[in-house]
DNA sequence: GTCTGTCGTTGATCTATGTTACTTTTCTGG
DNA sequence: CCAGAAAAGTAACATAGATCAACGACAGAC
């Protein structure tokens, strides 16, 4: 039922990403290895789970890129999130019956569900994992509220600094960045959604950062000449994405 | 330890706010009125605890308002959320050593702290007062993703009109609100940081809407003579704040 | 190999909101 | 009851970013 390579151990990415945050032993690995997980290969610009949903199930990311979204009345979309490999973005629908937040591919996806009730016999079982479990959805609240400040408070160039460190760090943290390059299939048009500005801004911005020095891009390429300058630019500081040790260092 | 009328089964501040996202049956009640509690007094804008800070307890605000907040490198402050009576702003730090943000008084409040080893202990006893308060965590979540779509995608105007409809909202599921009006000791000034806009432009928002007849205010009370109409201009749902039974009905 | 749609890019113009520098009102402590 | 401070309100001017309307470069479909 899941892809062999997948479950190897030390590559499932829901194990990889608990640990970044969350020391495992070997009997909540296995626990976690042996979840029964229903996956599923999507393709990419398809809505995962849609706000109004009352979902039965989660689901962790075990490859691909999605967003977090919701949409005003009139039809303006927030990308609240980016989701990468061994992210949960809709554990909270454990808790939390109707959803009020859409999931959606931004790149072809396979995502693995898990039903509540595997979860929960789960978190009965090892309180660790529930532990574990309750802390990944903090960490995703201390990003949120990065957000707010970051949408709120920072110009649009600082602003899209600061989104290129954070998917930076967080892609490396999963093994799916070099130190200072990395894949990012995300458009203009969605870093604008995440950045609460137009995609002709974020076109413009893009480029004075390329002019700058601070990163270069080809194609979905991303790579960063100048990391503490970066930093710098996005006022960044990687606290709040509340690491174990510095796995990023950075 | 603790003032009598807090504790006072029905009026603990904690526990009606619990209850407003969570059933709790009479043993969960009286084990979170026994929690033991230091009580404080503090005065307005100060701050009760500060980025970086690594606590070893939460608080549970027993009344006044709160603001949480995060400043950027060059000093501009966002508030990410505004807190009342029974909020607890920092129950993260159960399980983040690290807080990532500030928590300020606006006016004088009255603050119960508890020892994170009493809320372990509480949560081992009572693995359903850990469900609600895994679940307060996520409401608060909620609650910050839509204030980054509030942020980035709704224009000044309707982004104070939303954030009054929540204020409402919340304060009337504990008790501090009538249907149409409450007690909202916050500046123009704080708004403007919980906004991301500037105090002038607050100001010339709020008028508009006392114009266009959404709100009256004098001094720090709010009076809503039109309901239907502020939410409409706030495009305000309430689904996010996931109340039990819809509690404030609206 | 052409067609079609998506994505990135550009330039001209407009506007919501920021900035600065006040004045007026309300609150608070002595 | 007054003085001083904090909060609210005003006005003139500045600007980051929005909007609109193109155009070019690809990539996948057929």
């Amino acid at each position: 039922m899941v892809p062999a390579p997948l479950l190897s151990p030390g590559y499932h990415p829901l194990i990889r990403k608990l640990e970044s945050i969350f020391p495992l032993n070997d009997e909540e690995r296995q626990a976690l290895q042996d979840l029964p997980m229903q996956v599923a290969a999507l393709k990419e610009d398809q809505d995962i789970v849609r706000e109004g949903d009352r979902p039965s199930r989660s689901f962790a990311i075990l490859s691909g890129f999605t967003c977090t979204y919701k949409m005003t009345g009139d039809g303006k979309r927030q990308i609240v999130t980016f989701s990468i490999a061994g992210d949960m973005p809709d554990l909270q629908s454990l808790h939390l019956k109707v959803l009020d937040i859409s999931v959606a591919t931004l790149t072809p996806c396979t995502v693995g569900f898990i039903q509540h009730e595997a979860l929960w016999d789960l978190c009965t079982r090892h309180p660790r994992i529930a532990a574990a479990f309750w802390r990944e959805c903090l960490v995703e609240g201390a990003i949120f509220r990065e957000w707010v400040l970051n949408v709120g408070r920072r110009e649009a160039y600082h602003r899209m600094a600061h989104i290129l460190c954070e998917l930076l760090v967080r892609l490396r943290v999963v093994g799916l960045a070099e130190d200072h390059a990395c894949e990012l299939p995300i458009t203009q048009v969605e870093f604008a959604d995440a950045l609460g500005i137009t995609a002709v801004h974020v076109n413009r911005v893009m480029q004075q950062l390329r002019a700058d020095g601070l990163i270069k891009s080809n194609g979905s390429r991303l790579s960063i000449p100048d990391w503490e300058r970066l930093k710098e630019a996005g006022d960044f500081d990687l606290t709040y994405l509340h690491l174990r040790r510095d796995e990023a260092a950075a």
